[in-house]
Order: structure tokens, then C-alpha cells, then sequence
RNA sequence: GCCGGGGUGGCGGAAUGGCAGACGCGAGAGAUUCAAAAUCUCUUAUCUUCACGGGUGUGGGGGUUCAAAUCCCCCCCCCGGCACCA
């Protein structure tokens, strides 16, 4: 009697143990093979693996695999992003050293990593905090400063004043901290950064070798970040004091149209203009209360648009006229050049502050097909193209179409030239904080700002500090701060900011490559061996953080010569977020984490809408939601719970059955258990099968029979048509939701002809079972392994190559054919898959039913596609 | 507002010009069982019909085509991103 139940646990701790033996997971498990770099984002050693965790890793496993079934030498490393406030904060909490957390954390998670199964190459483990890695982040920061990519000045910054530190641009999301969701203000500080807005064009330009293989919305959200507008400088001066203040346009063709113009109200240019004049006091009040009112991003956004008149005049280059010059609050100095001309009869916002403040509008384009508009009857800006008036030697002309002779004239006439301006700014890698890569430069008295000579890294952190929450830590030890000067030997002070972790992930797949070298970050050859990574699997969140910074560090290390690739990663897939359904009462605004909960009067065929009462309030009106699973809205999935219950493999499965991987994750219990009893579906078939066949054939002889019947046949041919689908669903964009579907079918129709009369033969039986065993043996490993020794194998699974199917058995002899009647379907034909195209048609129209349908009438014509149906159209 | 992705049964989703609803979940009926769980079999878009059958149906409206979930035009809604960017 066959075993009924497949012993998960047993299962997965054998075979975990054997992979490990037979480094299946260890580069050269296929050595001298081509290579295949599958890569995972490296985790936060939080403590405790989430369901992210868990769908990243698990498809980035299942690829793992089938890279090796397909015989590549597969690189699979993993590490840890181990720098980071929490563990600094849990320090200032408990007093336990970030270092010890980390390492506590790093032991728990790798555990937990194993238990699922993952194939990482251990041996290629790093850990960012550690000295043997951060030290080359040193390394490269005097490498960037050298080159000029590395520069400390002072600049408006955003600074979370929960994290105590600065943050970069990239960091604040909703002008909330990206990690704490506290309010990011904005401060004068004087902070390290990393050029990187001068790669902006090259960061735009690699998108194209990207395209197709990274998702488009994470290339559109660069894209976007990046911001590239194409316009031009127009030179404009004061008036009064002959001061220079240019100006970034895109709309060149409304230069004629200018009434006023707008600067920030940091603008160093308002002080200097104002000194000393009647009006400075007036000015001076406003820009003071411009400049404090809201410092945070959010504010600043929601602000109403005011202004203040300076009193000054600029001169606007293409006509000489005298043009108001205001201070406005929706002016960035960030920006351009933190000034901006105004054109209230073309652009919405002038237009709403010029009427606000009585400014002139000055119309200077005509809509095509009617008069001219008048300034004092417009209730909105004209913004639609039109005929260029008042405009010089452009009037007459279409404002879109003169815009490049506009630029051309600009620069010939010296008022300015055609610019692009980009939104990416320098990246602010300062953090006023401990646990992170100190920064290796020291200040000087007489030398100022001197870099650490490459032979006194690393500058390792100090361990005599304090976590008081008060302050940077670094700065509360002696033996740190103080040092000598490198250049002249006096004392001097050390630089307690430290980079921020992105700079750590920046790089590390590189690292990966080389973990262990000593006296480089990695030797050429190994890079030139594994890089570029063929498949990264991560988060969308990093979209326009660590995917950008990493592309623009890796380019850095190209122009540096350190590699000879501009684009690290090949390919990116991004996976969904994970999300269950929860349940809030709409009256008292509880949250229920399932429908048990609440009530017992629950429609639960229902996940969305009102689906029952509540149980804290008793009113009617709980309603289903989709929710993210995270730690902050309480729902956490306990993979380790999961894995105990129904083991890995119905985790993988489940996981990757129901949704492509690249939507959103709906998790529910019930779910959970359809993929078990999938698992032990195959397990009890395989069994059963080795029960009754036991002994007669060992695989050596499983050479396929000739001589099949039709029902042999028909099991043959769905088992190849499945490799065929399976195959193209992974390669296609990873919809192993298909491919699960075309196993179950293989499965289904095989248990089917088991228990039915029908005779499968026993070598045909050998093929559908080792077929199916192997295309899902890398979504349910241990179960494949097992049963792939059950059926007689002594070698891995994983050594037995992906299924090739055999083109013969793919295509039907006999074909069913739909037949329509003006397009509606009324009957099918049975038909062989040669047929001529006119015996079809033929056996069409004498088929029974449709001969109900077309007589009497006229036959207007017949379509007929081969293989695919056929369309008779009649009339009357 | 702009950009990207979507809208198909009770639910997750298949089908990318050619049989809409594969596969799975849930639900219903039956078998097995002392009973339950588990398992197995069948049914399951909707309206109409005793039935055979017939009609309708992929967010809404229009179009192209012998044929549209799929292509084109207009509109609505949902998710994600960006947003005073000159």
C-alpha cells in the first residue's frame, strides 16, 4: 500500500541536507558551462522574513533552477544590507551594540532561509558592516573624490528630524521619511555628495539597452525622476544695476509675451538688490515669511501662490521692454536657474498671480481660427497652439513650429541658447549617524578638507560610544574624532558623517563576484567572469533609489575603469506586493484581519463590499479590503507557521499558481490548501504508480514503446504540448501561473487514464511522470527530488536537464474544427489536421447542423482558415 | 494634470484578431464513512425552455473586420508613480 501522505518534513530536510553535500547551489555545480547571474535583493537582517521576502526569494529560486536544469553555471549569491537605523535605534533602546543585533538578526534570518529551501551560494556571502566590505566604500569614495564626483557643500537639505540625519532627495516620498514616515524639513547644511546629476543624460540614455527587459514603469519612474526638459537660457538683466539673471524656459516662443518675472525667495540676488532702498523693510518682511512659512515638502506643494514686488525691473533681451521683477513663492531655487519669466496670457499659474496682483497680461498668440484674444476678457490662460502676434520677426508664424528658429535666433543675438534641464540632483550620501560607512576624510586647520591616503583604510568605527538618541554618536568619541593631519601631521578632526547604505548596495553585486579578495573590491577577471547579473528579482520601491544609484555608481566604475559594462543588471523583474483581504466596519472603523473575527453572519464567497456586521459596534456595514501585509498594519503572515503546516513546496506552489508574479499577491488560507492538495495529488499518483509497476521497469529501460494505441498517443502528445507551454510560459515573463496550469492538466488527464480502463504503457507512463517531475521541479523542489528517486533515479533531478519537446508530438493529427454561421458558432467538425482547405470547406457545409442554418438561403461566402475555424457567411 | 499598468463568473485569473471563462479557489449535489476530516465523481457566467435548444455576455458608447476581450476613436472607473519643474 502506497503512502498516502507526503512526509514534508522529512522530505525537505533530507534533500536540503543532500543539496548542500552536492554544492548544488555552488558555482561550477555546472562548471564550464555558459554562466547565468540570478540575483535577489539583498535583505535588511531585520530579525524575522516577511512575505516579500518570501515571493522574492521563491522566484528567484525557481529561476535559480531552472537555470541549472537548463545546464548553466548558475550564480546565486546572497547577503546582507546590514548597515542601518534600525539597529542603531534598538542600540539607543537596549543598549545592545548594532554590531551584536545585526549579527543575531543576520543568524535568525539565515536560518529561516534555509528552512525554505532557497539555493544561495553561501560561500559568496556578505555583510555590508562588515570591515572587509566597507572599507572598499572607503575605497571608492576617495576613488569618486579624486575624480571630482565626490564633494562636500552646503545646501538646502532634507532633514528627518525623527532619524536625526539627512536624507536624500530620492528618501523623501510624500515629503515624508521614506523609513519613518516622520516630516522631512528642509535645512541649511553642509553635507558630502556624489555628482550624480551630471550621469543624467547617461542614466537616460542606458534605458535604451533596458527596454524590454526591465519592466516599463520602473523605466517610465526614472524617466520621470530623471526629468529631462528641453528648452532654453534667455539672458535677462536688472534694469537698475545691470545684475545678471538668467532664466530656464521651455516655451522660448512666449519670450515676447513676458510681464513679469519670478524669484525664488532664497535667491541670494534679493538681499543684494534690496539694501539700503525704501522698500527693503516691505520686501525683506515677506521673504522672510516666504522662506519660513512650511519648511516641508508637503507645504510646500499645498501652498497659496504669493509674491512680493522687488521694486525692480529686469530687461527682457528680445524686445528691451522693462518687466516687473517679483519675489514668488512657487519660484525653486532648486530649479533651473531659481528664476522664471512669466507669461500670464500662456501659462495658468502666471495667469492666476497676475491677476491676483493687478500685472499686465500680454497676449502674443492667436488661436488658429479666430481673433485675437483681449487681455481683460480671458478667464484663463491661453495654452493652446496658435498664431505667434506681437512677436518681432515670428509673428505670423505657428508657436510650435517657429520654437527652433526662436532658439537659433536666441543664440545669434547673444540673449541665450538652447539648455536642457534635468530634475536628478547630486546625491546626498551624508548621514549624521553611526551604524554606516564612516567617511574617510579629515579637516585640517591649515590644510582644510584632506582625504585619508588609501594606506590608513579602513577608518574602522569606534566602539567608545554612547547611543543616547541624542545626536551622532561618532561624535561622542575621542579616540575617533581625533586624529593628525595626513598631509602636515597636525591634529586635526576626523569626519563623524557616515555614507548612506545605498551607497553600500550600490556595488555589492560586483563584490558577490569576488567576496573574498583582499586587496581589491574584485579582480577584473572575476567580474569579467560573472557580470553583468542576466536576471535581478526585486521590490518596485527601489525604482528610483538603489536602482538608480547603482547604475550610476556602476557607470562611475566604468568611466573609472574598474569595469568594462555601463549597465549592471540585464534584466529586472519586479513582483507584486503581497496582500490579504481585511475586514473594516465601516460605522466604528475596526479592523478585522479575517472574516472569523467579526461575525458569524458573513458572506464569505464575497472580498469585496459590505460582507456582514460588526461585531465591536453591531451595526451592519463591515466591508472587505485588499490590504498590504506589513508589520505596521498588524497582519503579518508567519512564514515560518506556513512552512510548519503545509511545508514549502505548497508555499512555492501557492505562491506562484494563482497570479502572475508581477501583479499584486492576493494571500489566502483557502488558497493555501488547493496547492497542498495539488502536492499530494502528484505525490499519491507517483506512489501509486511505483506501487504498481514496481520492479518492471527501471528508468535504464524506459526506452519509449512503439506501437502506441491512440490513447498512448493522445497522454504522449499532451505531455510534449505541455514542455512546449511550460517552457514558454517561463520565458515569457514568468507566468509559471500558466505553466501550473498546464502541469495540472497533464496530471488530471493521467490520473484520469490510470483509474480508467484505458492501459497507459509502461514506458509512456515512465515519460509523462519524469516529464511532469522535472518542468516543476523548480517551483516544488523537494517534492520532485524525492519522487524522482522514488521512481528509481540515484542521481539529482537537477541533473537531468529541462524536458525538450519534441516538435512531432506537439501539433494534433485530429483537429476539431469550430464551424460559425455569420460569425456565431454552431457546430464543430471533427477533422484531420492536413485536410485540404476545400474538403474542408466541403465537409462544413454538408455537416448536419449547419445544413439547418444555411438552407434556403444564399451562401455570400465561405472563410476558411486552416487549422483554425471556418466562417460561412449567408444572406436572407 | 502628466506618465505607467489595469477593468473578463461568487473570487484569483486563462485566451493578444479565430470555440470567452483554461487551471485553481469557493459553492452545490452525490459516493465513501458509525461519524467527521480527508479523498473521489458530477454540476457551477447569465436569461429562457420540462427538455432538445435558443438568446445575452469581457467597464460604457461608437467604428474597422467574414470574425473583436484582443485593433482604432471617445468616455468612465481602479491601482502605482510624478507633480508649483518654469
Amino acid at each position: 500500500m502506497a503512502e498516502t501522505k507526503f512526509d514534508f518534513i522529512a522530505t525537505e530536510k533530507k534533500w536540503q541536507k543532500k543539496w548542500e553535500e552536492m554544492g548544488l547551489f555552488k558555482t561550477g555545480f555546472n562548471a564550464g558551462k555558459e554562466k547565468s547571474y540570478i540575483l535577489s535583493m539583498y535583505p535588511y537582517p531585520s530579525g524575522v522574513l516577511h512575505m516579500g521576502h518570501v515571493i522574492n526569494y521563491t522566484i528567484s529560486d525557481v529561476i535559480v533552477r531552472y537555470k541549472l536544469l537548463q545546464g548553466y553555471d548558475v550564480i546565486s549569491p546572497m547577503g546582507w544590507d546590514s548597515f542601518g537605523l534600525p539597529a542603531e535605534n534598538a542600540a539607543i533602546r537596549t543598549g545592545e551594540h548594532p554590531h551584536n543585533f545585526t549579527e543575531k538578526n543576520i543568524a535568525r534570518m539565515t536560518e529561516q532561509m534555509n528552512r525554505a529551501g532557497w539555493g544561495f551560494d553561501w560561500d559568496r556571502e556578505v555583510a555590508t558592516s562588515h570591515i572587509d566590505y566597507y572599507k572598499w566604500n572607503q575605497w571608492f569614495f576617495l576613488k569618486f573624490f579624486e575624480k571630482g564626483l565626490a564633494e562636500k557643500k552646503t545646501a538646502p537639505v532634507n532633514w528627518c528630524d525623527s532619524c536625526q540625519t539627512v536624507l536624500a532627495n530620492e528618501q523623501v516620498k510624500d515629503g515624508e521619511c521614506e523609513r519613518c514616515g516622520s516630516e522631512v524639513i528642509q535645512r541649511d547644511m553642509s553635507q558630502w555628495f556624489f555628482k550624480m546629476s551630471k550621469y543624467s543624460q547617461r542614466l537616460l540614455d542606458g534605458h535604451k539597452q533596458l527596454k524590454g527587459k526591465w519592466p516599463d514603469s520602473v523605466i517610465a519612474m526614472q524617466e520621470e525622476w530623471i526629468g529631462r526638459s528641453e528648452g532654453a537660457r534667455v539672458d535677462f538683466k536688472v534694469k537698475e544695476t545691470d545684475d545678471e539673471l538668467p532664466v530656464f524656459t521651455t516655451r522660448p516662443d512666449t519670450l515676447f509675451g513676458v510681464t513679469f518675472m519670478s524669484i525664488a525667495p532664497e535667491h541670494p540676488l534679493i538681499e543684494k538688490l534690496v539694501k539700503g532702498t525704501e522698500q527693503e523693510e516691505e520686501v525683506m518682511k515677506a521673504v522672510r515669511e516666504m522662506r519660513s512659512a512650511g519648511t516641508s515638502e508637503k507645504e510646500l506643494a499645498d501652498k497659496e501662490k504669493v509674491g512680493v514686488n522687488t521694486g525692480f525691473h529686469v530687461i527682457n533681451p528680445v524686445n528691451g521692454e522693462d518687466v516687473e521683477l517679483w519675489v514668488a513663492n512657487f519660484a525653486l531655487m532648486s530649479y533651473g536657474t531659481g528664476a522664471v519669466m512669466a507669461v500670464p496670457a500662456h501659462d495658468q499659474r502666471d495667469f492666476e498671480f497676475a491677476k491676483k496682483y493687478g500685472i499686465k497680461i500680454k497676449v502674443i498668440i492667436k488661436p488658429l481660427e479666430s481673433e485675437p484674444l483681449d487681455p481683460n476678457d480671458m478667464q484663463e490662460a491661453y495654452t493652446t497652439p496658435g498664431i505667434l502676434v506681437n512677436s518681432g520677426e515670428f509673428s505670423g508664424r505657428v508657436n510650435t513650429e517657429a520654437m527652433t528658429d526662436i532658439i537659433a535666433w536666441l543664440s545669434k543675438n547673444n540673449f541665450g541658447e538652447g539648455t536642457i534641464n534635468y530634475r536628478l540632483r547630486d546625491w546626498l550620501i551624508s548621514r549624521q549617524r553611526y551604524w554606516g560607512t564612516p567617511i574617510p576624510v579629515i579637516y585640517c586647520d591649515k590644510c582644510g578638507t584632506v582625504p585619508v591616503p588609501e594606506s590608513d583604510l579602513p577608518i574602522v568605527l569606534p566602539t567608545d560610544v554612547s547611543f543616547t538618541g541624542d545626536g551622532n554618536p561618532l561624535e561622542t568619541s575621542e579616540s575617533f574624532i581625533n586624529c593628525t593631519c595626513p598631509k602636515c601631521s597636525a591634529l586635526a578632526r576626523r569626519e563623524t558623517d557616515t555614507m548612506d547604505t545605498f551607497v553600500d548596495s550600490s556595488w555589492y553585486f560586483l563584490r558577490f563576484c569576488d567576496p573574498k579578495n583582499t586587496e581589491v573590491p574584485f579582480s577584473p577577471e572575476q567580474i569579467k567572469k560573472w557580470m553583468t547579473v542576466n536576471q535581478y528579482v526585486g521590490g518596485i520601491e527601489h525604482a528610483t533609489m538603489h536602482l538608480i544609484y547603482a547604475r550610476f555608481f556602476t557607470m562611475v566604475l566604468h568611466d573609472l575603469g574598474l569595469v568594462d559594462f555601463t549597465e549592471p543588471f540585464d534584466r529586472l523583474f519586479c513582483q507584486g506586493m503581497v496582500c490579504k483581504t481585511a475586514y473594516r466596519c465601516d460605522n466604528c472603523k475596526w479592523l478585522y484581519e479575517s472574516e472569523v473575527e467579526f461575525y458569524s453572519e458573513v458572506d464569505k464567497s464575497k472580498t469585496q463590499g459590505n460582507v456582514g456586521k460588526c461585531k465591536k459596534c453591531g451595526r451592519d456595514g463591515v466591508t472587505a479590503e485588499m490590504t498590504k501585509i506589513s508589520k505596521t498594519k498588524l497582519n503579518v503572515v508567519d512564514p515560518d507557521e506556513m512552512f510548519d503546516r503545509v511545508g514549502t513546496d505548497a508555499v512555492r506552489l501557492y505562491m506562484l499558481s494563482d497570479s502572475p508574479p508581477d501583479r499584486m499577491q492576493i494571500w489566502s488560507e483557502a488558497g493555501l490548501n488547493g496547492a497542498w492538495r495539488t502536492i499530494s495529488r502528484l505525490h499519491l499518483t507517483v506512489m501509486e504508480w511505483c506501487d504498481g509497476t514496481a520492479g518492471v521497469l527501471a528508468p535504464a529501460d524506459s526506452a519509449r514503446a512503439t506501437n502506441l494505441d491512440k490513447d498512448n498517443f493522445d497522454i504522449l502528445r499532451k505531455t510534449h504540448q505541455c514542455i512546449e507551454a511550460v517552457t514558454n510560459s517561463i520565458d515569457g515573463g514568468f507566468h509559471f501561473n500558466t505553466a501550473i496550469a498546464r502541469c495540472n492538466e497533464l496530471i488530471n488527464l493521467f490520473r484520469n487514464r490510470m483509474s480508467s480502463n484505458s492501459k497507459i504503457d509502461g514506458t509512456v507512463a515512465r515519460e509523462v511522470l519524469e516529464t511532469v517531475l522535472r518542468i516543476l521541479s523548480p517551483i516544488t523542489p523537494h517534492l520532485c527530488e524525492e519522487m524522482w528517486e522514488k521512481i528509481g533515479h540515484s542521481n539529482t533531478i537537477f541533473r537531468s536537464g529541462w524536458p525538450i519537446a519534441e516538435k512531432s508530438l506537439c501539433s494534433e493529427d485530429s483537429i476539431e474544427i469550430p464551424v460559425q454561421v455569420n460569425g456565431k458558432l454552431k457546430s464543430k467538425l471533427s477533422v484531420s489536421v492536413n485536410i485540404e482547405k476545400a474538403a474542408l470547406e466541403k465537409a462544413a457545409l454538408s455537416d448536419k447542423k449547419i445544413a439547418t442554418f444555411i438552407e434556403g438561403k444564399s451562401i455570400v461566402k465561405v472563410i476558411v482558415v486552416p487549422k483554425r475555424m471556418i466562417n460561412i457567411v449567408i444572406k436572407g
